[in-house]
DNA sequence: CTGATAGCGACGCACTTTGTCGCATAGCCG
DNA sequence: CGGCTATGCGACAAAGTGCGTCGCTATCAG
């Protein structure tokens, strides 16, 4: 007791350095890390074990005798104590995210965020219309496609491989085969695609890369050899160039000139589809869409659901693209 | 000075009622509010004054002499201490989720979370390969709209109007329309679509129940006399029945079966339409797709976009509604 | 059995926390 | 303009608590 040290700022770090229940901590540890963190956190064990005791009094910590030393845990998986407090607006846009989000993406990853939307809950719950079930809905683009979801364990391991580049081992099923294989994969990146989760990662000593969908992999496990990277990987690159994903997304720009119906345009009047957007209303009722836009597949599947709705006048190569489409569907309704 | 008061939970306490930056709170205030969350933390106004002063010297929180008091506030607005800490799986999740909302939700909503992208961030970069920007990215359907901005200061009057059921007073000004006017709204929800925010409300003393787009708004202001809400108002049921949104949504089921070419239905091999939904390779090679969906909007919009990678063969009303669709298509591409 | 490690009760010193008091200051109101 | 009141803050003393230390016990490894 030589010093002035600040027991609110090391009560604080301890709870902090405490980890969630599958995971723990002996008294040892703590104490090790808590040294290491700041020297004025630096006391005897027998204080850090009054501490302890202390704040599991008021907090969902507790321990377990494991040999003859205590491990230390958060009792609560979604226990979250946040300051500054989380506002009432934060937890409405909590609340919206939440709902935005369920249909796309996996639910093991969407659970990992499960203590913010439970205190979301508990915030709004305070407000003066907590007892009014829905305040808030998003209307989502689309059929919902449900998302396949990935185990927990798979999850942890590939996402604990890559943060720490070490290699997975996996057991997988290919699309379209019945029997399960078992790679080691050195991964690369997470992509994510209408709620499902690929890795992308390169295999044994192979140089190629390639997506391995996680809900299809049975069994994952983080090793301990460090994982190799190609040295000139990017992501971003990867998505764009080596048309790795079935959509292909192209970086190239188009100016698209296209007459909407003025149904199908009420939209784009709200929300534009590029900064240059210009929308004309033409002598037939009809509204001339002028904007830059990437040159891709979506474009075309999003072109095409307008139906009639919409006739593409330039440029000319995606026009005739359009109507040869056109005449496709026209052979195969008869 | 009678009793063993817990100093750490009482700072802690503290340091949870101080607001962030635009609004603060007296010392005096601090007191009484901690008076009423728990008895043992009625202290004497000097002690508050010393723990603030104490405070302040590690977190950032600070004051401001406004008259003869002093107002405490979070100086920054992405500050963020959380117990138990994010792991980095958590904060993996939370980039995810990032790079899904922003283009499906308003910038300014979106900015009400930012001080956990921010903290996730930060736990990102201290794991192995924080150097590596770019570990995970999501490929969005569709082009990509832009959503409208919304005016930091009309998102906050409003959302404190639906959480604290209070009136609204808003400058609007309607689509199609150059002037602008005042309203005094009674909300009853938020809806958000394609990144576009709703306020569902009434006007003044009308009972119809009419849709306020957020961007639209010059100006908002929460008023002091409650809101009125038709007792049996139901937000759900609002956007399902009374069409109040351009893309109704039914809540019928239809019994779609529809021919799929292989490369349009590679994705419905990974995440289903519905629990029911069946695919059966057929001798040409295309996929027969049964499933039980809902009717609406957007499942055409779904289908169209396909083009000829899809024919739908049941129910036969929508293989009509498709192949007329097709008919008029080929008319106005000639 | 022996050594090492962890937990825990007890003890006492030193420091911190806290209420109180008094003074200074700055609005408020007549 | 001057009294009144609310707030902030320095000082002080007493109560209370945090802390290291010591010694005992229990458990595991060898």
């Amino acid at each position: 007791m030589l010093k002035a040290t600040d027991v609110i700022m090391r009560h604080l770090a301890m709870l902090r350095l405490i980890p969630t229940h599958p995971h723990s901590m002996t008294t040892r540890q703590l104490g090790d890390k808590l040294r290491a963190l700041n020297d004025e956190y630096d006391v005897s064990a027998r204080t850090i074990q009054r501490s302890l005791e202390h704040l599991s009094g008021r907090f969902p910590i507790s321990c377990e005798l494991r040999g003859r030393a205590h491990h230390w845990f958060w009792t609560d998986p979604d226990a979250l104590v946040q300051i500054p407090s989380m506002s009432a607006s934060t937890a409405f846009a909590l609340k919206m995210a939440k709902d935005h989000l369920q249909p796309i993406m996996p639910p093991s990853t969407l659970a990992l965020l499960d203590a913010y939307f439970k205190h979301a809950e508990q915030v709004l719950a305070g407000t003066a219309l907590g007892d009014w079930p829905e305040r808030s809905a998003v209307i989502a683009p689309g059929p919902l496609l449900e998302a396949p979801n990935v185990q927990v364990a798979v999850q942890d391991a590939v996402y604990t491989g890559l943060l720490e580049n070490r290699r997975i081992s996996v057991t997988y099923r290919s699309r379209g085969e019945d029997q399960e294989r078992a790679f080691e994969l050195h991964p690369l990146g997470i992509v994510v695609r209408a709620g499902i989760l690929y890795l992308v990662a390169t295999a044994w000593d192979y140089e190629d890369v390639r997506q391995y969908a996680l809900h299809r992999m049975s069994e994952a496990l983080a090793m301990d050899q460090p994982a190799r990277r190609p040295p000139d990987f990017e992501l971003t690159h990867y998505i764009l160039e080596a048309s790795g994903f079935s959509y292909p997304v192209s970086d190239a720009n188009l100016h698209l000139c296209a007459l909407f119906d003025e149904g199908a345009v009420l939209h784009l009047r709200e929300s534009r589809l590029g900064t240059d957007q210009r929308l004309t209303t033409q002598d037939d009722g009809r509204v001339l869409l002028e904007v830059t836009v990437k040159d891709n597949a979506d474009l075309r599947w999003w072109l095409l659901g307008f139906g009639s709705g919409v006739e593409v006048l330039a440029p000319e190569p995606l026009r005739e693209e359009i109507q040869q489409e056109v005449w496709r569907m026209s052979e195969v309704y008869r």
